[in-house]
RNA sequence: GGCCCUAUCGUCUAACGGUUAGGACAUCAGCUUCUCAAGCUGGUAAUCCGGGUUCGAUUCCCGGUGGGGUCACCA
C-alpha cells in the first residue's frame, strides 16, 4: 500500500477568464505533480451561482488545454451539494456550527492563534479571533468558499495545496474547519503573485491578462509555459529555454521564489521567438498562412510554395504570430507575391541590372538557391562595388528600403520571377 | 488602518557566512553587412536603510522603510 502519492488541485472559480496568474498556479501544480506520478485535479469552484458563468468555465478548460495542462480528474462544486449538506448537518449536530439569527450558518470560532507551516515561507501564525464566527454556508445545501474547499480537499485527499499567496489569509479559517470535522491538514505552498510592470496587481487596464489573449496574439503554448515557469522559479543551472519535458524533470518546489514577480513582455517575446525558430518549417508556414490577410492571399502571384520558402526570413524577425497581420497591413509582405511598385530614385542606379540578369539566367531553375545565386554574383559585386550592385538588385526585387538580402529574396521568388523583375527595373 | 507575506541590476533570477555578486531579457557600443532583421563580441547596471550576531554578512536576528495580499451570506 503506497500512501505517499501526491494529489494536487487547481481550483479556479468561473467568474472570469483564465488569467496569467491562474495559469501559473495551474502550471506549478501540474509540474510538481506530474514530475512525480501524482494526481492533478481540476476543481471548478462554482458555488456562487450568480457570478459563475459557463463561458468562463469553458475559457478555463480551453486555456488549460491550450497550455497542455490536462487534469487527471475534473470536478464541479455545483454538482456536489449532497456531500456538502451531509457535512453541514454533521457540523450543526456537533455544535461546531450554528444557525445564526440572520439565517445563515456560522462556524463556532474557537478564537485562538492558528499555526501552520508553509513549505516556502516557514511557520506562519495568525490569530483567528479577528475572524469572529464567520459564515460557512447560506443554508444546509449552499456552502460558501472556505467550507466547500475544506470538504473537497478532504474528500479528494489533496496532499498539497499550491495556490497564490492571497490564499494565506484564508488558511486559518480552513484549518479551523478541518479540525472541526476531523480532516487532516494538507501541506501548504503559497506562491508569490504575478504583478504588472507598475508593481500593482495585474488587471485588464494593463492590457492582455487572459490566457486566450496570448493565444490570439500568436504566442506558442510552449513559450508561454516556459515563461510562466520562470516567473517565480528557476532551474538549478543557467538554462532559460526549456521544453515541457525539461521543465517537468527540473521543477522543484524548493526553488520557488517568495517575492512577487513582474510580468515582462519583452522576455516573453524573446522566448516565443526562440520556440518559433525551432518550429518545423512546414507547420510554421501553416501557422503563418492562418494569420495572412485576405488582401495578401488575393495577390496575383500568391502561392504556398513561395510562402514556405519565405518562412525562414519571416521567422527571423517574428516574435509573435500576430505580427504577420501587422506586416500584411503595412504591405511589407506584398513583394513576395506581386511585382513591387517603386520609384526610379529608390533604385539609385540601373547600371548593373543587365549584367546581374545575364549571370542569373545561366542558372537553371533547380539551381536557383540563395547559395548558388550568391556565389554567382559575389565576385562581380565585390569588384563593381557591392552597394552599387546589390542595393539596386534588392530594390528591383522588393521595391523596399528594408528587406532580406537579395540572394534570399531571389531564391524565394524563383528564377523566372526574379528575371522578370530585373528586366522591369531596367525599363524605368 | 489591523493582520499577514515580501525585498539582489530597469525586469526575471543565481549565490543555502568567505565569489572580481553570476546568467537571461531589455539597453548601449563594436563586429558582420547592400538595407532591415538575426547572429557574434564587449559595456553600463543590483544586494532598500539602520542596528546587531560573527574573524567575516546578499545570506542569520531585530527595527524601519518600500511593495504586495487580506479583512463579504465572492472565490
Amino acid at each position: 500500500m503506497k500512501n505517499n502519492v501526491v494529489i494536487t488541485r487547481f481550483a479556479p472559480s468561473p467568474t472570469g477568464w483564465l488569467h496569467v496568474g491562474g495559469a501559473r498556479t495551474a502550471l506549478f501544480n501540474y509540474l510538481f505533480t506530474r514530475g512525480q506520478q501524482g494526481k492533478f485535479i481540476l476543481r471548478i469552484e462554482d458555488t456562487d451561482r450568480e457570478r459563475s458563468k459557463k463561458e468562463y468555465e469553458e475559457s478555463i478548460l480551453s486555456g488549460l488545454s491550450w497550455l497542455g495542462l490536462e487534469p487527471d480528474e475534473t470536478y464541479r462544486q455545483s454538482e456536489r451539494t449532497a456531500i456538502y449538506t451531509e457535512y453541514i448537518k454533521k457540523m450543526l449536530a456537533a455544535d461546531r456550527a450554528y444557525q445564526a439569527e440572520d439565517g445563515v450558518i456560522r462556524f463556532r470560532n474557537p478564537n485562538r492563534v492558528v499555526n501552520f507551516v508553509d513549505q516556502l515561507r516557514g511557520e506562519i501564525n495568525i490569530d483567528s479571533t479577528d475572524l469572529g464566527d464567520f459564515v460557512i454556508a447560506r443554508n444546509d445545501h449552499e456552502p460558501l468558499y472556505n467550507l466547500a474547499v475544506v470538504i473537497d480537499d478532504h474528500e479528494m485527499k489533496i496532499t498539497h495545496v499550491i495556490r497564490g499567496d492571497d490564499g494565506i489569509a484564508n488558511t486559518p479559517r480552513q484549518i479551523l474547519l478541518q479540525e472541526a470535522m476531523g480532516a487532516s491538514r494538507p501541506i501548504y505552498v503559497h506562491l508569490p503573485l504575478i504583478l504588472a510592470p507598475d508593481r500593482t496587481k495585474l488587471s485588464k487596464r494593463h492590457g492582455a491578462v487572459a490566457i486566450t489573449d496570448y493565444e490570439r496574439e500568436g504566442y506558442l503554448p510552449a513559450a508561454m509555459i516556459n515563461f510562466l515557469a520562470l516567473l517565480g522559479w528557476h532551474p538549478a543551472d543557467d538554462r532559460e529555454v526549456l521544453t515541457r519535458e525539461e521543465l517537468l524533470t527540473a521543477f522543484r518546489l524548493d526553488r520557488v521564489q517568495k517575492g512577487a514577480a513582474v510580468f515582462d513582455r519583452d522576455k516573453l517575446n524573446w522566448l516565443n521567438h526562440q520556440f518559433l525558430k525551432k518550429y518545423p518549417a512546414i507547420e510554421m508556414a501553416e501557422l503563418i498562412e492562418k494569420h495572412l490577410t485576405d488582401e495578401v492571399r488575393a495577390l496575383s502571384q500568391y502561392n504556398t510554395a513561395r510562402l514556405l520558402r519565405a518562412v525562414p526570413t519571416l521567422v527571423e524577425r517574428l516574435n509573435k504570430l500576430s505580427e504577420i497581420t501587422t506586416w500584411c497591413q503595412n504591405g511589407e509582405l506584398n513583394f513576395y507575391f506581386t511585382s513591387p511598385q517603386y520609384a526610379l530614385k529608390l533604385l539609385r542606379n540601373t547600371a548593373h541590372l543587365a549584367t546581374i540578369a545575364k549571370m542569373l539566367s545561366a542558372l537553371a531553375g533547380e539551381q536557383f538557391t540563395a547559395d548558388n545565386i550568391k556565389s554567382t554574383l559575389w565576385d562581380y559585386a565585390t569588384q563593381a562595388g557591392r552597394a552599387e550592385v546589390l542595393w539596386p538588385m534588392r530594390v528591383a526585387l522588393t521595391g523596399r528600403e528594408k528587406s532580406p538580402d537579395p540572394f534570399i529574396v531571389a531564391a524565394i521568388l524563383g528564377r523566372e520571377e526574379t528575371l522578370q523583375r530585373l528586366a522591369y527595373a531596367q525599363t524605368l
